[in-house]
DNA sequence: TTGAAAGCGCTAACAT
DNA sequence: ATGTTAGCGCTTTCAA
């Protein structure tokens, strides 16, 4: 059995497809004696407009795009839950793709979205377009009347909304919690040294210590790239017997971190600290469980959300753009020592 | 400035619309002459074709409906990864949905897409559709034409293509493991009673104790409730001093009881022997590490997808279904004892 | 209260 | 080689 349309209802009473779209529109321009008989078929057949003829007049697909590096990372993950959420209860469909850290990726997917299936997107940045640091794709996106928010990692070269951890002040606040715990030395791990928020972190590292009358130790700052052995980089990290905490920059430098010191027979935390960003489920755990700084993830999705379907809906395409940041927390685990 | 459109182009050159769009599509009918300006035209304006216009045409939108009952469990993240990577490979797009558990959420997201804007669905049931039974909103899309693949949550009520997991054989290759291990008795800790997996699982359980030539005591198969309080729950478990092994079926629970388990000061694997299904990064890194049944989450979203696109395309909506079946495979780790 | 007609942007069969 | 026409399913204005 195929989908009914307008056009079968009207020719099965004999009216016109205006009538019949206005009767399922409820329209008062119509008789009640028609609408109800209409309404009643309508039902009986399981009648569903068709959403691309619609979308197609009205130019309005209530549908979003959702462009996500990596939806195995626990703090994407959330932040689509959040997104989808708001997007459900608002009405709108999402369509969402991984771009798995690909620029071309991420190039691809909008050029084949941004065809009119869309009202708008919300998308963080892939690694490989931070490194290129090619935005033509937003740019163009905007130019063409196309809404995005940028949310965690985002540019100052693209003119949007946009949703921020504040990471910097969190990374400021679990060294400051490091340096109250009484920690002396403390190295980063970073294998995010190419992205927006790694470098905030860092920043607010390097912020935390000064504000302590300390010295930054650029060699205590250990970037990581993807091709070389995290372990063996590690344990040239670890042969500085003075460094008595980490912080590491996400969940699974951490993890991994972890498990090494462990197996080095380091004592966590009297030896060795740590604190991660990241609060997903690993971390807690671990064990020892790890003291993380939470992004709360869910709340950056659906501030996010909000944000892009209100600008939609009110045709506020012209309101200034405005950027929230969200603040993180700190989430004392066993990996630290408690502050006395 | 606006989408420009096959008009737009048409007016600009003083010819037919028909002529832009062949021109676009490269036809032979069109002279090279025009041919070339009217592309260097399109794409020096960012001509994209509005694929709301084109699906309405071509019947056909190349977009996927994805429902997941819950993004933020492994397994199911690892599916979405391996539906969305052959989806973009064979030029797919995927509006994606997450249920969350609930039947309502599940039909409505249904009902709100089987309108003309997706030409299939991939899903997994939600467990309160499970509980219900009520399968009317997957018969009713499949009886308007819209083809649907269930994986892993999976009923015999609809008749649709079905990638399933081969849960009972894991079940009983856990099982199994465990009592060549040398385990005496062993618990089943499952809060997945209500889902069609849970059920196989325990079934592969009884199947295994069976063929050793043991009773299947009801009483070590533990259901817990969601309004059950998990930690009273195990505690009574363990009261019995006679288990030696637990096998559960799900990853939360396994994480669970292990910190349980230590709290009391149990021996892991000695004094209690550990499997659990969901080979996610949890098990991995927890310590002493889980033993784990892999379900091949990757594989049942490709081998779903494929059987999705290969069935819209190839236009054989007459022919028999298929139902696939995934092995699993055991991970060994540290909480079961070797087999020597 | 109902209907005719135009149009959303595109495709495709059928002229010319 | 190019154009005309009809139509996908729907909304909406204007006319009856």
């Amino acid at each position: 059995m195929k989908r009914i349309t307008l056009k079968h209802i009207a020719q099965e009473f004999n009216v016109s497809i205006a009538t019949v779209s206005k009767s399922l529109h409820d329209s008062h321009e119509i008789s009640t004696a028609t609408k109800n008989k209409i309404q009643a078929f309508a039902r009986k057949h399981h009648y569903r407009p068709n959403n691309l003829a619609r979308s197609l007049v009205n130019k309005r697909t209530k549908t979003l795009g959702v462009i996500i590096p990596n939806i195995m990372n626990n703090f994407f993950a959330k932040v689509f839950v959040g997104i989808e959420e708001v997007a459900a209860s608002r009405g709108y469909n999402l369509i969402s793709c991984i771009s798995n850290e690909s620029y071309s990726k991420e190039v691809k997917t909008m050029e084949l979205l941004k065809n009119g299936t869309l009202d708008g997107f919300v998308l963080s940045l892939s690694e490989e377009t931070q490194i290129r640091q090619s935005y033509d794709h937003l740019k163009h996106a905007i130019e063409q009347g196309v809404s995005i928010v940028l949310f965690d990692r985002v540019t100052e070269e693209v003119q949007c909304d946009k949703v921020t951890v504040d990471d910097l002040e969190g990374a400021h606040r679990a060294t400051s919690h490091l340096i109250k715990s009484g920690c002396k030395r403390i190295a980063v791990i970073s294998i995010l040294d190419n992205i927006s928020v790694g470098k905030l972190r860092v920043e607010g590292y390097k912020k935390a210590l000064l504000e302590s009358g300390r010295e930054v130790e650029e060699k205590l700052i250990v970037r990581i790239g993807k091709e070389e052995d995290f372990e063996t980089a590690m344990k040239f990290v670890l042969s500085d017997k003075n460094i008595d905490a980490l912080l590491c920059l996400e969940e699974s430098s951490a993890i991994r971190s972890l498990v090494l010191l462990k197996q080095m027979n380091y004592r966590i935390p009297e030896e060795m600290s740590m604190i991660c960003f990241t609060n997903g489920e690993l971390p807690k755990y671990v064990s020892p469980s790890i003291t993380t700084i939470s992004q709360h993830g869910k709340s950056v999705g659906e501030i996010s959300a909000r944000l892009l379907i209100d600008r939609i809906e009110e045709d506020k395409e012209e309101a200034p753009y405005q950027t929230k940041t969200i603040k993180t927390s700190l989430i004392e685990r066993e990996s630290t020592r408690p502050l006395s």
